[in-house]
DNA sequence: AGTCGAGTTTGACAACTATCGAAGCGGCGT
DNA sequence: ACGCCGCTTCGATAGTTGTCAAACTCGACT
């Protein structure tokens, strides 16, 4: 790990579990609880949802945080914020190419959020 | 409306929309992000998810309060707060009978989240 | 009518969050 | 080497949230 980097993405629900069937067939442990909650709560945010929804639909796969921040009336730090919050929630992922910085989504835990909503009528 | 009753879930997001498509197929305007945000939110507490799942799991498609309340630490009156998050976020539906309160869940949102967070790859 | 039990609502409070501006950092180009 | 640009981090602040105890409501059963 020679370089913390400040964009590591904290590696979160994703990597500890092959966790988790829907909702509505078995209910989750506490645990699992607090894991998978914290990642809605990433998405519990207009301009968080924004986000994700932007870099999850990057026609290259990604993209560049110089195209994310205009589109927001908030300042470019608290855009840096909220990128923080989805890198924390293993929800997106971050690299730096010379000037720029570019966000990833992370499909496996956008995944597992989806199988647990799924209803299973 | 004769009776506001307490327990009459706000007519939240699935109401007005055929909404969305996948965020990862395409980019969700400023209003779908603040109306499917505030689901997102109301999962977004580790109490409110296992509630949420243990309502959504429940064998007879609905769940007593009564049954709800023991299985966690903390006070009846917090629960209750809990679940009235989840009826305003459109998750789940209340209905009294005799002493008794029954929750059941609403799959119309949750389905429409768990589209927004599929994957299209 | 009176009481009890199940849930909800109210009021209060500590803890957390969204936001900003300012300061910091890492790379490029001059 | 220097300054600029893109982005992140820091510090501060107003607003929101999770929690509890206490007060209240609704229905059932004496």
């Amino acid at each position: 790990m020679s370089k913390p980097s400040a964009l590591a993405s904290t590696p979160a629900v994703e990597d500890q579990a092959p966790c988790c069937p829907p909702l509505a067939q078995q209910r989750i442990d506490a645990g699992t609880a607090v894991n998978l909650s914290a990642a809605f709560k990433a998405l519990g945010d207009p301009v968080r949802l924004q986000l994700m929804s932007m870099i999850a639909s990057a026609p290259d796969g990604e993209v560049c945080v110089c195209d994310l921040t205009p589109a927001f009336e908030v300042s470019s730090s608290t855009i840096s914020h909220h990128l923080k919050t989805l890198r924390e929630a293993g929800l997106v992922d971050a690299e730096r190419r010379a000037s720029w910085v570019y966000y990833r989504p992370r499909p496996a835990l956008m995944r597992q959020l989806a199988t647990l909503l799924t209803p299973n009528d």
